[in-house]
RNA sequence: GUGGCCAUAGUUUAAUGGUAGAACAGCGGAUUGUGGCUCCGCUAGUCUGGGUUCAAUUCCCAGUGGCUACCCCA
């Protein structure tokens, strides 16, 4: 039997290494236990909160095809020519690990007729991105993110539901950060603009001050060169056109009612002109979840969003308008009130202990019995002395022990203790469920 | 991708060119069946590869990884 299973082993490692074991790849991280909880915490706490305001839940693929995000992204962005994880597969197709969510979602909405269903559509989706970008404090090459779109609403109050909901979550999370909003204009507006801003800084005594950095940004991204912290180029900026003066009518209004909304829910908010997404299918409204950081120049992203009505056409559906926005999870998690954490964990109902073959026997039993009764019950058969399963009780801070040796088992008993007040009592096995399930719907 | 800092038990760290010390955690024990406090014991470590050297965890180089500031982004 070992000689095949070795041979199995063999054909899926030929070479079999003897170092170490193979290190964790780089920018990856696993998540260990004890972790969980602050995640099912924001999980739940979105779901929630989510639902409650019509959104549901869905998935899209890890895997799509490499032209999706090359299409929807922008082919200049860094995102699509640098950070994507893409390879060949065997079909001949180029596929790529996602390396964001919305074209995905886009994609499925196309694909499934979404605009049969009734409009607005609103999804919620959770799942990790990957981008092969450097490692930093919050930023892995594999993260995850919560991602919220609505389909089919022209109206500011698309994204004002978006912000509603960012701030009540926030709220929920005991997370105090900042909401950056702003207009990007739309394909009427906007090329007028930046017409008119890379004219300025074409201008040789501007160009000549430039950092390398943003000379790389007039061609590539101009409108990048608004927000870049070298003080020569700060300075520069504070000259450049503004984005907003060239707004279209429209497009002005639309911002404006967006505010106005804001300001009657009394959502605060920071009406940021330099704020900039760094995706080719933003327009109109764009805005951003920031957290000031004292160490870094730029504030952390926590998340960012914004309005992109041509995407869903450009990818080959009827035009739909549409925004959404993301949250990365681990950047949340940086600044989630353990509090709020620690609050929404129930503590474990029972601990069996046991002294002896017999009782270890008979535990076995009532543990099935009072785990089908719907009580969360701890238990570690493997351990002897009663010492080490109190400590593990304790740890687990149980609300109850139920204690069985040589003697209960005898008389038909079993000892319930109380772990906070280390109270005692003698119970009849019989009963226990029966008392256990009586004592628990008490104190919740 | 560019720059800076760093790399010792699971974690936080100490020390030395000559057999690595602690704290926390884990496990066990303090008269036989009682947790949280205390005390004691045990387990466990110099990222990898080269070089210098009688001798490297220590010095040098490279790699890898981490942190961090940029770029970019969640």
């Amino acid at each position: 039997m070992t000689k095949k299973h070795d041979k199995l082993v063999d054909l899926v490692t030929p070479s079999r290494p003897t170092g170490p074991i193979a290190h964790r790849v780089k920018g990856m991280k696993d998540i260990q236990p004890g972790a969980y909880p602050a995640w099912e915490f924001l999980l739940q706490s979105a779901g929630r909160l989510a639902r409650l305001r019509g959104f549901e839940r869905i998935d899209t693929p890890v895997l799509e095809s490499y032209s999706l995000y090359e299409r929807s992204s922008g082919r200049t962005s860094d995102i699509v020519t640098k950070e994507m994880y893409s390879f060949l597969d065997k079909s001949g197709e180029r596929l790529a690990l996602r390396p964001e969510a919305t074209p995905g979602i886009v994609r499925a909405y196309i694909e499934h007729g979404w605009f049969n269903l009734p409009q607005p559509v609103k999804t919620l989706w959770y799942g990790p991105l990957f981008r092969r970008d450097k490692p930093q404090l919050g930023r892995y090459r594999q993260h995850y993110q919560l991602n919220f779109d609505i389909f089919g609403e022209p109206g500011p109050l698309a994204e004002v539901e978006l912000i509603f909901l960012i701030h009540e979550l926030l709220n929920d999370w005991g997370i105090e950060a900042q909401i950056d909003i702003n207009s990007l204009g739309c394909v009427d507006c906007r090329p007028n603009y930046i017409n008119e801003l890379v004219k300025y800084y074409k201008e040789k005594k501007h160009r000549e001050q430039l950092c390398p950095d943003c000379r790389k940004r007039l061609i590539k991204n101009p409108l990048r060169l608004l927000d870049c912290k070298e003080p020569a180029c700060e300075a520069l900026a504070q000259g450049a056109p503004q984005l907003i003066d060239f707004l279209c009518e429209p497009c002005k209004q639309h911002l404006v009612k967006v505010l106005e909304f804001l300001d009657n829910l009394g959502i605060q908010y920071n009406l940021n002109s330099q704020l900039v997404r760094g995706l080719d299918y933003y327009n109109r409204t764009v805005f951003e979840v920031v957290m000031p950081s004292e160490s870094a120049q730029r504030p952390l992203a926590l998340g960012g969003g914004g309005r992109y009505d041509q995407l869903i056409e450009s990818l080959g559906g009827r035009p739909t308008p549409a925004c959404g926005f993301a949250l990365g999870m681990e950047r949340l998690l940086l600044y989630l009130d353990p509090h709020k954490v620690e609050v929404s964990q129930t503590r474990p109902d029972v601990f069996l202990a046991q002294l002896g073959d017999g009782p270890r026997l008979k535990s076995l039993q009532l543990f099935e019995e009072l785990r089908q009764a719907g009580l969360t019950v701890h238990q570690a058969f493997t351990k002897n002395s009663l010492k080490s399963q109190l400590a593990l009780a304790n740890q687990l801070k149980v609300k109850y022990a139920l204690i069985i040796g040589q003697k209960e088992l005898l008389d038909g008993t079993i000892l319930l203790r109380d772990m906070e007040s280390g109270s005692q009592e003698v119970l009849d096995l019989k009963r226990v469920k029966s008392i256990m399930l009586k004592r628990l719907a008490k104190t919740k």
